[in-house]
DNA sequence: CTTGACCCTGTAGCCGCTACAGGGTTTTTA
DNA sequence: TAAAAACCCTGTAGCGGCTACAGGGTCAAG
């Protein structure tokens, strides 16, 4: 098969396709004398388990270190249970983060219960008030609210 | 003030002001005679605005935005609020998100409760099967769970 | 023999910065 | 007063995880 047979087997897109091998989460295929690549149910197969572990968000390089479990396979997975409790880790620390983010935009908003002029609008004061006491965010491993993940249904056009 | 002490003022770092000032969220600053740039208190305040505003995960166009109902002191502030509600949406629904994740994360854990060989990992071959009826992540203006958020806090060195 | 579907490589763009390289200017210190 | 250190400048490339071209080649059907 060919990469638009794999890509549609697999839900993904082409360019993708040819972006994991370049990265190197695919092994480079062989090819035609056309110079097209050529696939097999095994690319199929891989390529629907990083699609898998993208879905839950998982980092192209959690995912290598998954693959690497799954291509040793006298080893012990020991170690894979161990990823993907951290990967919760992440997930629930991005969760907290969230809804702490959440409250305080919440009080904002309280801020200006009624439609004034902008001078007088409680929010836009608070958020020109030097915003001291805020508690850091701790922000490692975690992304942000907006940033459209296009890999995963998004189909954004033009 | 040059941009040294105004990035301290605005806990800030000196590449982020300036790339502020290229995407047009701050003005193009005077100049001295050695060709620095000069601030006055009216800068640390609206670049303490956009800091405050990116703690709360707004987007830099967000802020646009805000900054121009801030710029324009005799309109009406009720537009303000309603992209703090859009905003607050965002955040909701990708807290949503990581919550559903994190269940289905925890569900493929409890599928290899002991540590065996990697051929019989329940986790591993979850993740092979094709993943068919996964809810589709919506995943619109919403980030990852990963990729450190440097600009706040975060400092990651070399 | 032309149309169209498919494929190729390579490059640039998205976001919000960060981190250089390779210079210039100002301030501090010896 | 000169050298060293601290600061500043512009410009470019990089991060992740793709997406979206441009500008071509290949192949089957009508």
């Amino acid at each position: 098969m060919r990469i638009g047979e794999l890509a549609k087997r697999a839900r993904t897109q082409v360019e993708t396709i040819r972006y994991y091998e370049r990265v190197g989460l695919l092994p480079e295929a062989a090819r035609t004398e056309g110079n097209y690549r050529v696939y097999g149910d095994r690319h199929v197969e891989r390529l629907s388990f990083i699609r898998h572990c993208r879905e839950l968000d998982m980092s192209l390089d959690e995912i290598r270190v998954l693959l690497r479990f799954a291509d040793a396979p006298d080893a012990s997975c020991a170690g894979v249970d161990a990823l993907l409790e951290e990967h919760i880790a992440h997930v629930t620390h991005r969760i907290e983060t969230l809804q702490n983010l959440k409250r305080q935009l919440q009080n904002l908003r309280k801020a200006c219960p009624v439609a004034k002029d902008v001078r007088q609008c409680g929010i836009l004061n608070e958020l020109s008030a030097h915003a001291q006491k805020m508690p850091d965010t701790p922000a490692q491993h975690v992304g942000g609210t907006h940033g459209i993940r296009k890999g995963l249904s998004g189909s954004v056009k033009k």
